[in-house]
RNA sequence: UCCUGCGUAGCUCAAUCGGCAGAGCGACCGGCUGUUAACCGGUUGGUUCCAAGUUCGAGUCUUGGCGCAGGAGCCA
């Protein structure tokens, strides 16, 4: 009698004889001794097949399997220091379920057969089963539910906001146009606006869903359809949204070092910085950080102006935490923050700035709760003031000062995991130019 | 959208001054009972991105187009 297992489960089968569905992920061919190591999602395990022990046929099919071709396999398991992890099945039995086609295009990895970036993103369906991609993975998949647990445990609700949306949320930026039966419609970019309706029913909520951008941003930190998680807060300012994003941020940090560590050493990723990651980080008013640029590098950056991402680096490069900057211009954030009541050219924004060069991962503020403040600052962005009524009706009954922010998850898991580029974030990345498949 | 670079075998790349289109890996065949990126021998492999031009002759030079990468802008 065999028992089936997975591959995880082998150190509690040790001795018995146990039988593995799964794909050949790599095979030795060694004349009468074949090692085939099979692969099947919950784990690797080096299989070897003798000639003598299995029955002609099996032998011959094990002999001609091809990479990738989904077999099953039975024998005795036993612990083997030669074998990588410690294990190892000795087979008697093999079947074949089905026979991959040869050659697999992607190599194993061999001196001068790696890929280019072109044909592995072509090639992402097949890709995926790579075991640097699995590993950043199941990181992301820790990550999303660090984030879920902390606010769930700190008296946050999930309230799904919609993702075909009537209007612009915030005007400026492009929306991938759909329609609405007969009606234009837009996929969301952001489900704040609606959380600042839903904070009124349940005080702390947060959305956390795919969100779209049309912009043409052709860089290494940008997807078109990417992952956000939104919390917002009622009867919260400006710098308890501080103190709750380092709280946040970093038992997600803290969570993925612990749960993850096999992945992320397999990955080379040095996590001694990471491990430092806890409250408080430091904070930055806007002018300081333009004076810090301007000592550094940057000696006429204006006042007033954004910051893109050489002076981002810089400022980052200043701590071994991720870094707030606060009170930026009110020109260049977004029509909804609350302005600075002593300097109004000024708005209750921070950004949330990773260290490494990572860039802003956070990017959050107090919201204008002021009905006649929030009417102006529509008009003066000529936003359609009908499709804002609704959100100006929040204003008319129980308004109160509130905050929240935006974390972009794949950014975060760049940061984690380090990734030089976004589209490793993602299992099917949809960038500039590209989305297939 | 702008700047820079690249495009040659299934993959990663060579090809001198404009002069016969090459290698490694993969795949296939053979050998090997302990491989970890196995090793050894053999076989297979081409619309040199597309179009036009210069030339006795273009992978190489010119023009246009397409595709990709890195950086910038914009943002999370």
């Amino acid at each position: 009698m065999s028992t089936p297992i997975k591959i995880s489960q082998a150190a509690d089968y040790v001795g018995q004889t146990v039988t593995l569905t799964g794909w050949v992920q790599k095979r030795t061919d060694k004349g009468k001794l074949q090692f085939i190591t099979l692969r099947d999602g919950s784990g690797l395990m080096q299989c070897v097949v003798f000639k003598q022990n299995l029955p002609e046929d099996q032998f011959t099919a094990a002999r001609y399997i091809t990479l990738e071709s989904a077999v099953s396999i039975t024998g005795n398991l036993r612990a083997e220091p030669r074998a990588p992890g410690g294990f190892e099945l000795d087979a008697s039995q093999f079947h074949v379920i089905s026979r991959a086609e040869d050659p697999y295009p992607l190599a194993p990895k061999r001196d001068g057969g790696e890929h280019g970036v072109d044909f592995l993103l072509n090639h992402r369906h097949l890709w995926i089963r790579d075991p640097r991609q699995v590993a950043i993975l199941r990181i992301r998949a820790t990550l999303i539910k660090a984030i879920r647990d902390w606010l769930d445990g700190h008296g946050f609700t999930l309230v799904d906001t919609p993702i075909i949306t009537p209007a612009a949320a915030e005007g400026t930026t492009t929306l991938f146009a759909t329609e609405y039966f007969d009606e234009p419609a837009y996929l969301a970019q952001t489900g704040q606006l609606y959380n600042e309706a839903n904070i009124y029913a349940f005080g702390r909520v947060y959305c956390f869903g795919p969100t779209f951008r049309a912009e043409k941003s052709d860089t290494r930190r940008h997807a078109m359809e990417f992952w956000m998680v939104e919390p917002e807060m009622a009867f919260t300012d400006l710098y308890e949204n501080m103190e709750i994003i380092e709280q946040f941020v970093s038992y997600c940090v803290q969570t993925v070092l612990r749960e993850r560590a096999a992945e992320l050493a397999a990955l080379g990723r040095d996590t001694s910085k990471l491990a430092q990651v806890t409250p408080p980080f430091p904070r930055l008013h806007y002018d300081e950080a333009v004076e810090l640029l301007r000592r550094n590098g940057f000696p006429d950056f204006p006042w007033g102006e954004d910051f893109g991402a050489p002076h981002e680096d810089t400022i980052s490069a200043q701590f071994d935490k991720p870094v707030f900057v606060h009170h930026y211009p009110r020109e260049v954030k977004a029509f909804y923050m609350q302005p600075d009541p002593d300097r109004p050219e000024t708005v209750l924004a921070c950004d949330l700035i990773a260290p490494e060069g990572y860039g802003e991962i956070v990017g959050g503020s107090q919201r204008m709760h002021d009905y006649q403040t929030l009417l102006e600052a529509i008009e003066r962005h000529r936003l359609p003031r009908a499709a804002y009524e609704w959100y100006l009706d929040l204003r008319r009954y129980g308004t109160q000062p509130h905050s929240g922010f935006g974390m972009g998850l794949e950014r975060v898991l760049m940061w984690l995991a380090g990734l030089p580029h976004i589209r490793e974030a993602l299992p099917f990345p949809r960038l500039y130019r590209r989305f297939y498949p």
